[in-house]
RNA sequence: UCCCCUGUAGCUCAGCUGGUAGAGCGAGCGGCUGUUAACCGCUAUGUCGUAGGUUCGAGUCCUACCGGGGGAGCCA
């Protein structure tokens, strides 16, 4: 008998066939005529097919009647064409079985509503529910839409290093990766001996693969990383993990105009993949957590992103009579609050701002003629902000030594770094998008703690 | 790291100015029905986050710690 999937099986072109269903039973409700239904899930779906379960089967004193929400069974049958309203298909079982039982005195999960704070405390059984099932087959899709959209405009996928040995970007706080014993670490001079530690140096966990990615960039043409990454920044938000995953494309003989281009065309992209295969998903989230979530894809996947320089924003800003907590001033950054006037009252919609003061940006972004900007760019989206932050690299020798001297870094520190200038250099641009944080713009999830499997926070690395 | 809020049955929460714990949902049992967030009736459930303190008496007040949430900074 074929297995298939609950997918499949609420499909109307099954009817007529025998049938193998596996998956779990999240209710079941009794027929004194002397059968039961059952909702079963496997996952595959949104939806749950119903299985019709007759009292004549040898089991249904003994274990049909006893199925709660969470059992795990086997049902054989013939799909069948729906006597009730609400589906359109359903499964007569010609057999239950039952591999496993969940007690329903203990198991956590009930039929009702549960917080999503709570949910993240069972964090082993939440994927067995509507909205975390939606979550992951979201995730999934936008995962393998991200390589989709690359490999068909030919960039290669490059894995970068997790482990790395520079401390560069002199952004954020790194995790360090160590074997020396930290109850007793060799010491010379009254400081850690690191050339006794596995790699001989201070090593840490990767915070971005741009670096590694320019490398190839100047030699294969367009690549893209799309892997871990990690922060060990002491922030507790609703959009900031310690571990999240990170696609970093970058893009041989690319200028920003180009790299925008390519940012949008990569959003929209995804946006319509999602709405192409994850309807029903996207339709729970709409219907459940957030009910702009359907309008606002619709929307951007059909229109033209909006670009703005960061002085024109600051205009903006400062004409909008508004009173903001930070001082709008040109020359500092944008507040979230700032960000959020931009996207949420002004534009009402994604928008690209780009060429922002180089004092306020690291030191391999290009540098402007005006002396004064870079060429950067974030996407901001209403909501959660920043989902993608890039930039035409600067890719002249003199200029990107006189940047990191600026900023206190050593060029002799990233001698390989600055040797892609100096060899056959190139315009190229990149940009970095956070998986989780697009996954909360799509699905309109409020805690990024809630489109990732297993989140790793400050104080919480559980499962 | 800073500011604010919060921690009471399996879950969501109520418990006024301190007097010794409650409702809904869920669960169990019974009834009813091609049912479908089913419905009706009955039943059981708690070291009130932890440790101190004030008081004759603390779920309620105070202190510390721990956990959770929201906001900020940082960023993706």
């Amino acid at each position: 008998m074929q297995k298939i999937s609950v997918r499949s099986a609420l499909s109307a072109d099954q009817v007529g066939n025998q049938v193998k269903l596996e998956g779990w039973v999240r209710t079941r409700r009794d027929s004194k005529a002397g059968f039961s239904f059952i909702e079963l899930n496997d996952g595959s779906c949104m939806g749950n097919i119903q299985v019709v379960a007759d009292g004549a089967l040898t089991n249904y004193e003994s274990e049909v009647k006893k199925l709660s929400a969470g059992c795990s069974v086997r049902i054989l049958g013939e799909i069948v064409a729906s006597q009730g309203k609400g589906q359109t298909t359903e499964i007569q079982a010609s057999e239950v079985h039952v591999y496993g039982w969940a007690d329903p005195e203990s198991y956590p999960l009930q039929k009702k509503r549960h917080s999503m704070e709570k949910l993240r405390e069972w964090a082993h059984l939440r994927p067995r529910t509507n909205t975390f099932g939606a979550v992951f087959r979201v995730r999934n899709c936008v995962s393998r839409s991200i390589h989709n959209f690359f490999q068909e405009r030919g960039f290669l996928y490059v894995h970068t290093p997790i482990i790395t040995a520079s401390d560069c970007e002199g952004a954020g706080e790194m995790f360090k990766v160590t074997t020396l014993d930290l109850d007793a670490p060799p010491k010379t001079g009254g400081k850690v001996d690191y050339t006794q530690d596995f790699f001989e140096r201070p090593s840490y966990l990767t915070v971005s693969g741009q670096l590694e990615g320019e490398i190839f960039a100047t030699a294969l043409g367009n690549v893209y990383t799309f892997g871990p990454t990690f922060r060990a920044e002491n922030s507790n938000t609703s959009r900031h993990l310690a571990e999240f995953w990170m696609v970093e494309p970058e893009m041989a003989f690319v200028d920003l105009e180009g790299n925008m281009q390519v940012a949008e065309d990569f959003i929209k992209r995804i946006i319509s993949d999602v709405m192409r295969d994850c309807g029903d998903d996207l339709q729970f989230f709409n219907d459940r957590i957030d009910d702009t979530v359907l309008a606002t894809l619709t929307a951007m996947a059909d229109g033209e992103f909006l670009r703005v320089s960061y002085t024109d924003a600051i205009d903006i800003l400062l004409k909008s009579g508004r009173k903001f907590d930070y001082k709008v001033e040109w020359g500092t950054d944008l507040q979230s609050e700032h960000e959020r006037f931009l996207t949420e009252v002004h534009f009402k919609r994604p928008v690209i701002l780009h060429d922002y003061p180089r004092t306020i940006k690291p030191f391999y972004m290009r540098c402007n003629d005006d002396g004064k900007t870079v060429r950067a760019m974030d996407v901001l989206a209403p909501k959660v902000g920043e989902i993608i932050g890039g930039s035409q690299r600067e890719e002249r020798l003199d200029v990107l030594e006189q940047r990191m001297q600026e900023q206190g870094l050593n060029p002799a520190d990233y001698w390989w770094y600055v040797e892609l200038r100096k060899y056959g250099t190139i315009p190229h641009s990149g940009f970095g998008l956070g998986l989780e944080r697009i996954l909360q713009f799509i699905t309109g999830m409020g805690n990024i703690r809630d489109v990732i499997p297993f989140p790793r926070t400050p104080g919480s690395a559980d499962f």
